[in-house]
DNA sequence: AAGTGCCAAATTTTT
DNA sequence: TTTGGCACTT
């Protein structure tokens, strides 16, 4: 209707073919802020408003926020919710049309091995079902089961790192690793072991053998869009190419500047002969840059040029600023630290929210450092690209109880919680475990077996709640609840140090389950995608400066980025070999510096500890090296004093409005006064509900109920 | 002699 | 937060 005309004004030419081409294939190659999300976000809004019925459309992201964030506003574009549209990851919806369909999935409950307990119990397992000599030698690290598992061994790590001392020849280790492959498939199936990329290979089997589950599904999705396409693996195009097979209504949008998942099995390449796999493919580039200023998009553009393989985009920008972003070499990192929380602070008393503020690094332990000095400064921060909330050891206890109440024979959850009991260690675990796996009732079976004298107590302990649950309803947040009171003594021996700040973790959980009537379906949604922990939960004030991995930044921006540990040896990471994955590290730094909006800073200390925990001098990352000196500034610290740092001649120019536009609180609103969104335009302020929404009645859009973390909301002055 | 507990050492990125 | 080596208990 009119909104087309309301929207037509907001993107620019390429974004408005691509959102208004509605048939055959599209290719978008989009630059790093190029409004990719909006123009996914017009797009479905264009189809909508086209008379497309919202159940026709599929959107596939990266990963499950991004697809809601993108219905959202989507939603609030049509004064709809767009609850109808499909969206999600692959797996995801995977896991939906699998569901649907009845096909391939026998258990549910799958796992990803992270810590001891879990790796102890696939050796158990390996060691009684396939009656090979195994030994803890023989597996030296739990990615590497993992790897040799799902027959991925190779594309994770050099063959050598798998041969052990027990194998005279390749050749006799490669034999063995067929066995375990030839017996991986009848070992999940007896064992209810699954993992994410079985999900795609049925998702995949489910499209070719099934000529009706391939028809169902072309004509029901008609309108299919991938994000972030230059990360998909082989199998997800596959899968795109067959789900399309009726119409070709398929737009994908990507940037290969931006493949930094090839460790995961993406193929760029997949965006690169996107036109020959569906010919007559309409390709459009957005080359205009929304997000940065022209200084960074110049070193951005920099790093990116001296990649060996390139597509060229030529980026241009019509954000004003001059700042140019800032190289600062700390003696070590220590004074790195020093120099980014001196900096924050200046930024906060400049304006700038902490939430506008990310420090981004290679590895998760290159922010140890500076985790401890925003801890003694009281800077509250929030870190991202850790372990997701059910991957931390006591969130697994707890999930493993109520994994077992859906399935019974789930050996690797009776490992683990056999090893929480003092004095009963993986030995006695596994001789549990055998006799458990060939009864007909677990729980009875655990009951009978003889308890040793040391530890009985707790064995007696774990039957009585199993035998607790049983008998209760099956409501999932009682059950819970029961969980928590026997967790609770455990928890705190385990953990004795840090439990206080676990906790939360656990109520946390027993929200969450609380809002499930059936346990099963909890399981299931947590196997696949687990929630991550909601970081309103631990802050007071709901401020915090993000720490994150560049893996876990992407698609993500920020007013002021630091980019720490840019040290020769960190950056790119010492195990990267120059060819492919040396040029992966580079577009990994590429994604970390156009994250940026205003303002960049680039550090590394010239001093790390190395592996013999001596310290020695380090240089800076080769790509810093490369990039030309006038693309930045360089930044020292002033010998008199090292806590202050000086910016040269220049004036410290002050960030533009914006910024604090969108630090804007409750307070700074009244009933009456008129403001201005991004997608609704002009409105008048109608109530304001604590602790962070108002209603806003909006002159085309009607009433809505805003949240000041998410929405954008400028005052209208007069 | 097997099994368990404790301390020191090292750690890529993740749907 | 996991892993490997060593001492201590059953």
């Amino acid at each position: 209707m009119n909104q087309l005309s309301s929207y037509r004004d907001e993107l620019n030419e390429s974004q408005f073919q691509a959102v208004s081409t509605t048939e055959g294939p599209v290719l978008v190659i989009a630059g790093a802020g190029s409004g990719k999300t909006r123009t996914l976000v017009y797009r479905v809004a264009h189809l909508i408003n086209g008379g497309v019925e919202p159940e026709a459309i599929l959107l596939l992201t990266f990963t499950r926020k991004a697809a809601q964030e993108m219905l959202w506003r989507a939603g609030r574009l049509l004064n709809d919710s767009c609850s109808r549209v499909t969206g999600g990851t692959f797996h995801s919806v995977a896991n939906m049309l699998l569901r649907r369909f009845g096909a391939g999935i026998g258990f549910s409950s799958s796992f990803t091995i992270i810590d001891r307990a879990d790796a102890e119990g696939i050796i158990n397992l390996l060691k009684s079902s396939l009656q090979l000599t195994v030994n803890r030698k023989q597996f030296p690290s739990k990615r590497i089961i993992v790897n040799m598992l799902s027959g991925s061994v190779n594309k994770a790590r050099p063959l050598e790192d798998l041969i052990f001392e027990d194998y005279a020849h390749l050749s006799e280790f490669a034999e063995d690793i067929i066995l375990l492959q030839k017996h991986y498939h009848s070992f999940k199936i007896d064992h209810g072991l699954m993992d994410y990329d079985d999900l795609l290979v049925n998702w995949k089997r489910l499209l070719t053998q099934s000529p009706e589950a391939r028809e169902q599904i072309s004509a029901r999705y008609r309108y299919i869009m991938v994000d972030e396409y230059q990360d998909t693996n082989p199998i997800q195009a596959d899968i795109v190419r067959l789900a399309a097979y009726r119409h070709d209504n398929v737009m994908v949008v990507g940037d290969d500047s931006q493949s930094i998942y090839s460790f995961r099995g993406a193929d760029f390449y997949n965006i690169m002969r996107f036109p020959e796999t569906f010919p007559g493919t309409r390709i459009i580039k957005l080359e205009q840059n929304y997000r940065s200023t022209q200084p960074i998009l110049t070193l951005t553009n920099d790093i990116i040029n001296n990649a060996v393989e390139k597509y060229t985009k030529t980026l241009y920008t019509r954000i004003e600023g001059t700042r140019k972003p800032m190289l600062y070499a700390a003696r070590d990192e220590k004074a790195e630290a020093d120099f980014v929380v001196s900096r924050v602070r200046e930024l906060r008393d400049e304006g700038v929210g902490l939430r506008d503020i990310a420090v981004l690094f290679r590895s998760g332990f290159h922010s140890f450092k500076l985790e401890l000095e925003l801890g003694s400064h009281g800077i509250g921060f929030e870190k991202r690209g850790g372990l997701k909330l059910t991957e931390s050891a006591h969130m697994k206890d707890v999930l493993a109880v109520l994994r077992l109440l859906v399935n019974p024979f789930d050996n690797l959850s009776w490992n683990r919680l056999l090893l929480t009991i003092d004095k009963l260690g993986p030995k006695t675990a596994q001789k549990i475990t055998a006799v458990l796996s060939d009864a007909a009732d677990p729980v009875a079976a655990l009951a009978a077996y003889p308890a040793g004298r040391s530890w009985q107590e707790g064995f007696a302990r774990l039957v009585g709640l199993f035998q607790d649950l049983q008998r209760r309803e099956p409501i999932p947040g009682e059950l819970c609840g029961a969980v928590l009171v026997w967790y609770q003594p455990v928890f705190e021996r385990l953990y004795a140090d840090d439990y206080p700040k676990r906790q939360k973790d656990l109520e946390q959980l027993q929200t969450i389950i609380a809002s499930y009537d059936d346990l099963r379906r909890f399981i299931d949604d947590t196997a696949l995608d687990p929630p991550e922990a909601d970081p309103q939960a631990y802050r007071d004030d709901g401020e915090a400066l993000i720490l994150s991995t560049i893996h876990s930044a992407k698609g993500l921006e920020w007013e002021v980025v630091f980019v720490i540990g840019l040290a020769d040896g960190r950056f790119p990471h010492a195990s990267a070999f120059p060819g492919e994955q040396w040029e992966e590290e580079r577009r990994l730094l590429y994604v970390a510096a156009t994250r940026a909006r205003k303002q960049l800073y680039l550090s590394y200390p010239r001093e790390l500890m190395g592996a013999d925990r001596r310290f020695a001098r380090v240089g800076m990352s080769p790509f810093l090296s490369e990039l030309s000196p006038g693309s930045y500034e360089r930044l020292e610290p002033r010998p008199a004093d090292s806590n202050v740092f000086s910016f040269g001649a220049r004036p410290s120019e002050p960030l533009p409005s914006p910024t604090k536009k969108k630090k804007l609180a409750l307070k700074d609103f009244s009933v009456g006064c008129r403001v201005n969104h991004p997608f609704f335009g002009a409105g008048t302020v109608r109530k304001l509900s604590a602790p962070r929404s108002l209603d806003v009645a909006f002159d085309r859009h009607g009433l809505k109920t805003l949240h000041l973390d998410y929405a954008t909301l400028n005052i209208v002055d007069g």
